[in-house]
DNA sequence: GATGAAAAAGACTCCCA
DNA sequence: TGGGAGTCTTTTTCATC
């Protein structure tokens, strides 16, 4: 991928709704040009979507906290993932090398429900759990910066 | 925040490139209703911004890492975060309760990468560090899921 | 791949209910 | 607040280089 797709997919990293006459503008391309190569990058995969980054505070699921879990039975088939995609207060899901073998990042409404949330996090999947809450956020979503090179 | 809002900003969060008028569609309201409902919630700051989903394989930052760090010298004052702003890896920064002072999640190439990062973290910010290296993420980004009330 | 032009769809404004 | 009409901008396709 060269430079101007790295442009691209940077400018819309820091406005999903970046117009493609903007991105033209921005890119020195013509809006066609562009429109091809952003239908390209979706259809590759590079670009997977697009989203609103939301206000958790104004929709009242203020309380962020990041949950690391361990499974009970170490021998059990490890479908934690799967037993877990219904509880919608987790909003990702990682699975990590270390202690812990995932850790979540869940968002939910006060100290109440997070130990309801945990609970059934629990019970689920048949985890043990370790929970960091989040005092306060100085950044998040921040765009990639990405080179030509392969290291670094 | 009632219903109609709430979907929105649902709807926003999966497809953040939504048109109004499928917005219209989806809500049953007219175009010119949710498109000043969109701006309003803008405004407020529920909906703080649109961003483009990046599959960070494809642009050459397969490896993403969670690092916690605690400062050297507990009596310094604490600005880590400004302190390493600058470092494009680091995708978001939380403080947290707990042990460690904050949580970053960062994206590199390789491990090459995110050695060098991590010293360029003690470095900037005279911090020690804890590294949990992602192998897998089964999903991230889901959109939340947020009721009328203010617990659960 | 990139471009410009043309047609279709969507965004945005304003005024009235 | 919500709806509708009108206008202007953007998106999308297409033929051409």
């Amino acid at each position: 991928m060269e430079e101007i797709d790295r442009r691209i997919v940077t400018l819309l990293a820091k406005d999903g709704r970046m117009s493609f006459t903007d991105l033209a503008k921005e890119t020195g391309l013509s809006v066609s040009a562009v429109h091809q190569r952003v239908r390209r990058l979706e259809k590759r995969g590079v670009l997977r979507g697009y989203t609103a980054v939301i206000d958790h505070d104004a929709i009242g699921l203020p309380m962020t906290a990041f949950v690391s879990i361990k499974p009970i039975d170490p021998a059990a088939p490890d479908d934690a993932p799967d037993r877990l995609a219904h509880l919608a207060e987790i909003e990702a899901c990682h699975s990590v090398a270390g202690d812990e073998s995932y850790i979540l990042k869940v968002r939910v409404a006060s100290p109440h429900g997070l130990e309801d949330l945990l609970q059934r996090i629990r019970a689920a999947a048949n985890v043990s759990t370790r929970t960091t809450v989040v005092l306060s956020t100085p950044y998040e979503h921040r765009p990639p910066r990405f080179d030509v090179d392969g290291d670094r």
